[in-house]
DNA sequence: TCTTTTTGTTTGACATGCCAATCAAATGTC
DNA sequence: GACATTTGATTGGCATGTCAAACAAAAAGA
């Protein structure tokens, strides 16, 4: 019913998730460690909205600061941009390598979700790309495949997401 | 680089998508109209918020009203909305049957990332589950294996998305 | 040491998107 | 016709997240 509204209930904003990611990056550099302005090169925004976003990230725990303003991530805070990052890649291998999403797309849509994925689909999905990489002849076969339906489909560059539902219908009915 | 910016860059937000599908919600049982009542109504906001949202909407051609109020999707916000709902049934219906991710957890998911879904990606998708559908032996072969090696896998229950990226240079390795 | 640059913070501004409260107009009811 | 309810719009408030501009303090260079 509301389902919808859960969007804004998410623990990490994309911004903040980014605030959090662009630590990491910088902090691989310097031993964990990140300055203020470090964090807003990263990201391509001025140091004065860093200061403020960095005071709400304090605040609830994920970063921690020293009397010198050095920022570094928390426990909690580490855990929550392994996570993130983790999603992100594995969004991203099953665009490129499954769906065959050409790469540049690939890394925007996987950039945009990477914070909105839960735990149980990412784990899930996780599975999945392991075991299509597990070695198994049918995985192989089966990625091989539907490179070739998908370049066969005379949909293929005209479709546009199934106007109308068709093909949800289609794959209720099939029930798989 | 600054690809992490591109979120706010959506042509539709989130609210705004919402907005649009409680329009054609209601809608359904009205002929296509909708009066900012039942939309406040179907989204759980007050009048007030809608009244002020439909303006943005307006403006940017995604509905029309008429002289006594009411509101109607125009062709342009049609096809936004039948893009997202399509694109939320499609990954729904992959997380579900493939995922095999529980349905509150799908549909939650799906919500959140309905309208962040590029095209492109959108369309691989569906051709996707068209594939696994199309009766195939292999694809079911495929997805009843893949439910076996989930249910069997010891870290199915424990494991955290891969901390430290694990399973993503795992990936890059197997190059697929 | 003196000057310049870099750095972190604060301020006022804007945009989005929600709320509660208020208001006028339209609609219903007696 | 008179009163009550529903409806759409407006206002002021709050929260997030961005900017530009101004500021003091620290760091770097002469």
């Amino acid at each position: 019913m509301q389902t919808w509204k859960e969007f804004e209930a998410n623990e990490l904003t994309h911004s903040a998730a980014h605030h959090l990611i662009a630590i990491y990056e910088v902090g691989l550099e310097y031993g964990g460690w990140a300055r203020v302005s470090d964090i807003a090169r990263e990201l391509g925004i001025t140091r004065g909205s860093v200061s403020i976003n960095l005071r709400a990230l304090k605040k609830r725990g994920w970063v921690d600061t020293d009397e010198h303003h050095m920022v570094k991530l928390s426990p909690k805070g580490l855990k929550a941009v392994q996570s993130v990052l983790a999603k992100k890649a594995v969004v991203k291998a099953f665009l490129t390598n499954v769906l065959n999403v050409p790469e540049p797309q690939a890394e925007i849509d996987s950039c945009k979700i990477e914070h909105l994925i839960s735990q149980p689909t990412g784990e899930q999905l996780v599975h999945f790309m392991r075991f299509l990489v597990s070695g198994d002849p049918l995985a192989k076969q089966v990625l091989a495949l539907f490179k070739d339906f998908h370049d066969q489909c005379p949909e293929s560059k005209t479709c546009e997401v199934c106007q109308g539902h068709c093909l949800i219908e289609e794959l209720q009915r099939a029930a798989l």
